[in-house]
DNA sequence: AATTAGCACTCAAAAAAGGGGGTTGACAAA
DNA sequence: TTTGTCAACCCCCTTTTTTGAGTGCTAATT
């Protein structure tokens, strides 16, 4: 893979590639043979430094907007810089404690970690950040309770192994006999613990239309239910926060980029795709953090822009991915720790809430 | 507070007036005497359109960027405008049988009720849509259960009376038996439903302290419930959508604004402030639609922006506040009409699942 | 063979220099 | 009170000039 010749790549070519990178992250302004030789190398020649960038063009690292003007790194170099020359540091030891606090006090605060996980992966990058519930449909399902609400109204609770909990509203028409609906919740949760909605939703099925005796008489309700649990839900399973963030370390020049980005992002089920996908993808490889620069996303929006993300295990299934999603010039050393480090947060967090001794049966629920 | 004289302002002024604001808000051009006479008032010479226009200016309602160049509206005169000018008028039918169809299908379609119609405001208005719920210490309780996740943890599940549904694991440390975690909430309801919550936790803290015999043995559970339940939860309470519709019909002169608004915006503790005070003015006012233009938020940073809101009541009762904001020159009349509907829409929604017959007792739970 | 200095050339960005078009204020006439 | 007219204004757009950093090339140097 390592393409440059070993001496003179470490000591000259590799360093000049870096440093172009760095710098262009950091103006955001071509950079010339000058600049690096007064800077960065004072002991060689501006014409040596051209020669030397003149072949990074010619091998696809470098590109030139203008004919005169410096020169910009392309994603092929952005790669090459994530994958060789930025060393994946470990956060100082200062930094994680601030970091871990502010995680545990706002995650304990509120309900919705995903929120506040994303949130706090915006403040710290600069950029948006996301997280990404995978496919509810394979999620095993913990509980499922009712809780009467008024005559003709219950409330379905449905609790995931990985410790996401989703609610919602059933209109049954008419009112059930809650000592009836408490049997048929226990009923149901011995019926489908642990097992994916998918299957859950099949058995119950299965039961509703062999007319299994709890279930006698809430046939509307079961079904309803069912029918709630079989959408796709697709929205509740992605959350992104920070645009402000994002605007805000951003030049008016990327101003149509990030229209672009926001336009696809805004469209939910486009970018749950791409996410899926992805977390896929990284699955299969064995991949724990992932970065995706520019065009490797295969998406014109995102052809300016990059994602840094990492897949999230609960035990050893993986169970959805977080991110961040920024400008294709982006500190990448800084945001691939801080990623990889919130990622571990939110791990163990949820690990607090699922790894627990495996849902014994406590069916003495009557 | 009808500034302009009567027959003047009706035939002439008022339709200048008129004319400005609507032609600067379509093309975000100063206006000019000419463009007035040729395209509105034919009848009427270009000059004495601007003898006019120099009334208007010297009034307050008008305002010259440069010398010579036109003029543009000042917050006053959008206040005028939307007081007297604007004729709120319904929307079409069948524009609004459109849209009650696509708010039918996404509220139903997701738990989630909040972040769905923000959306849909949102996607119809062009601009960001909100939703806020009004401090959550004083909803009152519908019921609140608790189910047995695992052993050592507990979620609890609130369900105020309007209809919002929270929730959050509590960790015990210790496994409860489940039929007297049911003794517990049976109990609990009993004594608080109907009661807001800052009640409810003064109520249960008696009980926790009296060592009263249901509680007893559960004390720790309920005193954590009793501590999450009084946390502010600012962050559930706010729902802001559709950044990116926003930043889609702007131009690129509002970009600054827009950056602003967007770290005002997710400051959510300042625009939930924000919106607080707007909602008990409007209450005290009894207001049912507000706008707010510009310099009237009194914050610098929402200086180019208006705000449409409505508040959302429940019965007699205001539980929150739903609306957009977006740049000061908007299509208002739509935009009013706009809010005004699918406010309406929340609160029937909402009446939906709340203004039952007030939640018979069906403390036969056990 | 690699490096360097020098030179002519290129080109984007910034500054300067025109018009054009629409607007205004003023004033005199209707 | 309204209107016609006109000089002056100034934003906006386009064109031109200037500037400066950067490049490629070649010949000289190490």
């Amino acid at each position: 893979m390592r393409i440059l010749k070993p001496e003179v790549a470490k000591s000259r070519k590799e360093k000049i590639l870096r440093w172009v990178v760095q710098q262009y992250v950091e103006t955001r302004r071509p950079v010339g043979s000058q600049m690096i030789a007064s800077e960065a190398l004072p002991d060689v020649s501006s014409a040596t430094i051209r020669n030397i960038m003149a072949e990074l063009e010619e091998e696809g690292y470098l590109y030139q907007p203008h004919t005169s003007g410096g020169r910009i790194p392309t994603d092929k170099a952005y790669r090459y810089y994530v994958d060789y020359l930025a060393n994946v540091q470990k956060m100082a030891a200062k930094e994680r404690e601030r970091i871990e606090e502010a995680y545990d006090s706002r995650v304990n605060e509120v309900d919705n970690m995903m929120v506040q996980t994303s949130r706090l992966l915006a403040m710290l990058s600069g950029a948006a950040g996301f997280v990404y519930t995978s496919n509810v449909q394979e999620q095993r399902v913990q509980r499922l309770d009712f809780i009467p609400l008024a005559p003709g109204a219950v409330l379905a609770i449905l609790v995931t192994q990985s410790g996401a909990v989703r609610h919602w509203p059933v209109r049954t028409g008419y009112t059930i006999n809650p000592t009836r609906l408490r049997v048929l919740s226990r009923f149901i949760n011995e019926e489908i613990e642990g097992l994916t909605l998918a299957q859950a939703r099949r058995i119950l099925w299965q039961h509703v239309h062999s007319g299994h005796q709890e279930i006698a008489g809430m046939a509307d309700l079961a079904t309803q239910v069912l029918k709630d649990m079989e959408r796709p839900q697709t929205d509740n399973e992605l959350y992104v926060e920070g645009f402000g963030q994002l605007l805000e370390n951003t030049s008016e020049d990327d101003f149509e980029d990030l229209k672009q980005m926001m336009r696809f992002v805004e469209e939910r089920d486009r970018f749950s795709n791409l996410l899926s996908e992805k977390m896929t993808g990284m699955e299969k490889s064995n991949q724990k953090l992932n970065v995706s620069i520019g065009s490797e996303n295969e998406l014109k929006e995102l052809k300016n822009l990059s994602i840094v993300s990492t897949a999230c295990k609960v035990g050893d299934k993986t169970v959805g991915m977080l991110g961040i999603i920024g400008p294709k010039h982006m500190e990448y050393t800084r945001v691939m720790s801080l990623v990889n480090f919130i990622g571990s947060l939110l791990e163990s967090s949820l690990q607090n809430w699922t790894a627990l001794p495996p849902a014994e049966k406590d069916d003495d629920y009557e």
